[in-house]
DNA sequence: CGCGAGCTTGATGCCGATCAATGCATGTGG
DNA sequence: CCACATGCATTGATCGGCATCAAGCTCGCG
C-alpha cells in the first residue's frame, strides 16, 4: 500500500535538478544530496516560509510554486526584493547573523525542499563541486542584487517594466514553459514595490504596452506579443 | 639589510584582522591562512583593480584605500553599487561565471591583499571555521544590497543621502576612526549615481543639512554635527 | 447576489531632473 | 607669478515624470 505521506521525489529524478544541483556528482555523492535533503515543506498561499528576525536553519529550494522575498524599513515601508519560481534558492540572507533579514511569502500554494545548512555545509567540505556550487547561487545573487540596483537606480518606469518582464520570460523559458505566455503571481503593487513605483503606474505601464501591441493584459494573464519592442524599451540606446 | 620589497604584514597582525578574518582559528590554521593571502596589489587612484569581463581569479580585500564598484547597462549607464574601505572584500560578483560582473576602481591609492579563490576554497574544505566565514561574507553583501534596494525603491532624496552619511559613520567607527568627521573619497556625481539621483540633487541635500545645522561641508571635508537629525531624516516615522 | 480586493483610468501636484550660469580649487605652461 | 584651462561643486529657473488623489470597473467568492 502506498503511504498517505508524499511520494518521496529524489533528486536525481527532479526535473528541476539542472538548476538547483550541481552537475557531474558520483552515484555515492548524490545519494549524500538526497539524504541532506530529505525533507520537504508545503507553504499555502500567503503564508510565511520565514519571517525577519526567524533563526536561520536551512536554505530552501523551491520545488513548486513562487514565493517573494521583502525587506521591512523600521517605519515600515516594505520593499520586495524578489519574486523566486521553481528550482531557485531562498535564505541565504540568514546566514550572516543566523537570522533571517528578509520575509520569504508564498504567492500561490508552492512546496519546498529543506536544506539543513550545517548539513550542506559539511557535506560541501567533502564534496568540492557542491561546494563550488554553493559559492556560485551566493554569487549568483550578488550579480543579480546589482542589476536590480542598476535597475532601480537609472532606469525609467517603462524601461523598469519591460526588464522585468524580460527577465520573467526568461526565467520561464529555462523552465521549458512557454515565454510569451504566463500568468502573474504577484499584484500590481507587489511588482511596483519591486521596481519602486507606485501601483497605478504598472497598470498604466501595461496599458501603454498594450495599446503599443507589444502585450496582451487580461488581468494577470500576460501575452507577450512583441519581444523585440520589450528589449528596446528596456535598453533604448542599443536596441532602438 | 632590509629589502626593498615592502615588509610583509602578516594577517595576524593586520589591524584590519577582525573585519576580513575569522576568529578563533590555530596557530596553524592561521599561517595557512597567510600563506593563501601572501599576495598583495597596489592599484593606484583612478585605475581599475578589475573590470566586468575580466577573468575571475581571486577575491581581495582592501588593506588600504577606498573603491567603488560599478555595473553598466549595455546603453553605458552606470550604476555605483558599492563604496569600500579597509577590511571589505571585493570580487565576489565574479564566481558565478567565472568573470567579474562589475568594475572596481580605486578612489584613492590603495592597496589590496590577493586571495586566489580556488586556493580559498580548498582551505576552507578543511577550516570549517573559515568555510563559515566565506559564507557569512556572501550572505553579508547579499543582505546590505536588500538594504540598498529599500533605499533605491522606497526612500526620497534627502533620506537616501542621510542614510548613507549614516551607514559611512558607522564604518568608520566600527574601524576605530572618527565618526562625526570625515573625507568623501568620491565625487558628488559618484554619490548621486550609488544613491539613484543627480549630482546637483545631492549637493542640495548637503546645502539642505548645512542651513539645518545637521552637517559642516566644505568641499569633500563633512562634518556631522546632529546624528540624531540623520537618522530622523532618513527613517522618518520611527525617529520624527 | 453583493461585497471586497485588485485593477484601470483621469486630474492634479510635487519632487527631483534638466538646463544654465557661476564659483572655487588645482594644476600647467608661458 | 600670473593667465588660463579643467574638473568639481553650488545655486537658480524651469520642466516633466511619476506620485497622489479620486472615481469607477472587474472578477472571484462567501
Amino acid at each position: 500500500m502506498i503511504r498517505l505521506q508524499e511520494a518521496k521525489v529524489a533528486c536525481s529524478n527532479c526535473n528541476m535538478r539542472e538548476l538547483c544541483m550541481p552537475v557531474g556528482l558520483s552515484d555515492d555523492e548524490m545519494t549524500q544530496v538526497e539524504r541532506l535533503i530529505s525533507n520537504r515543506r508545503k507553504t499555502a498561499r500567503g503564508e510565511h516560509l520565514y519571517q525577519a528576525g526567524d533563526d536561520f536553519v536551512s536554505l530552501f529550494a523551491v520545488r513548486t510554486g513562487f514565493f517573494k522575498t521583502s525587506v521591512a524599513s523600521e517605519d515600515g515601508r516594505e520593499q520586495v526584493t524578489g519574486f523566486l519560481m521553481a528550482g531557485e534558492i531562498l535564505g541565504m540572507d540568514g546566514i550572516v547573523s543566523d537570522r533571517h533579514a528578509c520575509d520569504a511569502v508564498a504567492l500561490e500554494d508552492s512546496e519546498v525542499c529543506v536544506m539543513p545548512f550545517d548539513k550542506l555545509e559539511e557535506l560541501s567540505a567533502h564534496v568540492s563541486s557542491l561546494q563550488r556550487h554553493v559559492h556560485k547561487i551566493m554569487s549568483r545573487e550578488i550579480v543579480r542584487d546589482q542589476g536590480v540596483m542598476l535597475l532601480l537606480g537609472s532606469m525609467r518606469a517603462e524601461e523598469r517594466l519591460a526588464a522585468f518582464l524580460l527577465n520573467l520570460t526568461q526565467r520561464l523559458q529555462a523552465r521549458g514553459l512557454s515565454p510569451s505566455n504566463m500568468v502573474l503571481r504577484m499584484t500590481r503593487e507587489e511588482i511596483g514595490s519591486y521596481l519602486g513605483l507606485k501601483l497605478e503606474t504598472v497598470s498604466r505601464g501595461f496599458s501603454r504596452f498594450v495599446n503599443e501591441g507589444v502585450l496582451e493584459v487580461q488581468q494577470r494573464q500576460v501575452r507577450v506579443l512583441d519581444q523585440q519592442a520589450l528589449k528596446s524599451i528596456a535598453n533604448p540606446t542599443v536596441c532602438a
